[in-house]
DNA sequence: TCAAAAGTGTTTCCCCTACACCCATGG
DNA sequence: CCATGGGTGTAGGGGAAACACTTTTGA
């Protein structure tokens, strides 16, 4: 943190610091990113992901909150910084250092509070993104990638997801983020044994086939399972 | 990259960015990192990570580098970004959001060249770290956990060998990073069988014991090996 | 009764693990 | 010749992968 920095007045130094969001969500059986028209030059009427300027008084994660918040009128979403593009001449406009991060969203849930627009937004499937505006493409495969990987050893999945799920939706969940199926009693197994997951009574009727159980994830948070490397160990 | 700022003059907003970097490296089998005293207030006489601000003209990671080659006159160093810290009031000085780096170095090969050291610097155990300045202890166990978890799955641990080395040293290097000891023969085995190593020739004699054949890293650059997941693939 | 998704076990195979002795050299 | 690290093979166990049929419901 901070710094050593030169004895001259190196501290006074000053950039223009944004956040960038890539929040994703799945709709029917479909990743989809959340994005926004720009109303302003530059990239004016471009899809760009919802972001903005770090205030003064705030700190970076909090602006990626507001922002998030600002698109969504939801709190309690899982968020994650993915990384600091700092390289100059990114922004036509000048030198500005972006602090990207990623979210994830259960969508009934982004659908129950109407959103408080502050401009035209829109979900995109990730398989079928438009242009965007400054290099938010390369933000969002960052943040995929880091997605494909963590799914591997925590349980962001779950973010993903209502309350109650049935175990097909997980792994629908699952297969939607990898790209590819899995096999259903290989996965069934295997989630049940990393004794993270508690049936409830309850069942959840979808048209005329045999009702699913619903389960609720006994985890506070996303949690790390227990690492099996690849060197380590030997 | 960059921003949709709100309409107003959000894109005026003014932040210091400074980078940190913690250099690691590996001398008589024990993990160090390089650690500067300071000079100026704040926390003045005080451990701290190398660092500065970020200048107006100077990639984020460019930066870095920079502050890397102030203190070691060496190029040609593994250089990862770590975190991005932007929470207010971490610098008493007033706000300064900093950017993490971690560094991997060969030990001899930062002995080759004399330091130009722009203030004192030594060399520290990982396990006897003094106090240090701001909250760069929290870099350190940050980029301690990436170096852990990065080991892996990618072939970092080479960064602090150099070109030529012994498989006992690599299996050092894994060991010292992980903090167990491994099986000699499961650890060389598995090396072998990555396909990633090249035996030379050359052997490398240490005193009075049997000489080591050497061996040299193939791929160009820290490479991924593949993935073996713990959800995917079932 | 039929369509559609839910739910359930077993076998095979490979990789990880544990484990001990001989080799080559310098002193 | 001896002390020191270099170098090598195998057997057993556990977890991952592949694979198909029965159950339950609504229409």
């Amino acid at each position: 943190m901070s710094t050593n920095h030169p004895q001259h007045n190196g501290f006074l130094l000053k950039h223009s610091i944004a956040v960038d969001v890539a929040l994703f969500t799945i709709q029917a059986g479909i990743l989809k990113v959340l994005l926004v028209k720009r109303e302003n030059a530059p990239y004016r009427g471009m899809w760009a992901l919802p972001g903005g300027m770090v205030g003064p008084e705030e700190s970076v994660d909090a602006a990626a909150l507001r922002e998030l918040h600002e698109e969504t009128s939801i709190g309690n979403i899982y968020l994650e910084q993915l990384y600091t593009f700092g390289e100059i001449n990114r922004d036509p406009r000048g030198r500005v250092i972006t602090v990207a991060y990623y979210a994830l969203v259960n969508w009934q849930q982004v659908q129950l509070k109407a959103y408080q627009r502050v401009s035209e937004a829109n979900w995109f499937a990730v398989k079928r993104l438009p242009d965007l505006a400054f290099d938010h493409r390369r933000i969002i495969d960052y943040a995929l990638e880091r997605l494909r990987n963590k799914i591997n050893y925590t349980t962001v999945a779950f973010q993903l997801l209502s309350r109650e799920f049935t175990l097909t939706q997980l792994q629908s969940s699952y297969e939607v983020i990898i790209g590819t199926r899995l096999d259903k009693r290989n996965f069934r197994r295997k989630m049940l044994q990393l004794g993270i997951l508690k049936a409830t009574r309850q069942f959840h009727a979808n048209g005329r086939q045999r009702p699913a159980r619903l389960y609720t994830f006994m985890a506070p948070k996303v949690i790390k399972l227990q690492e099996k490397g690849i060197i380590v160990p030997f």
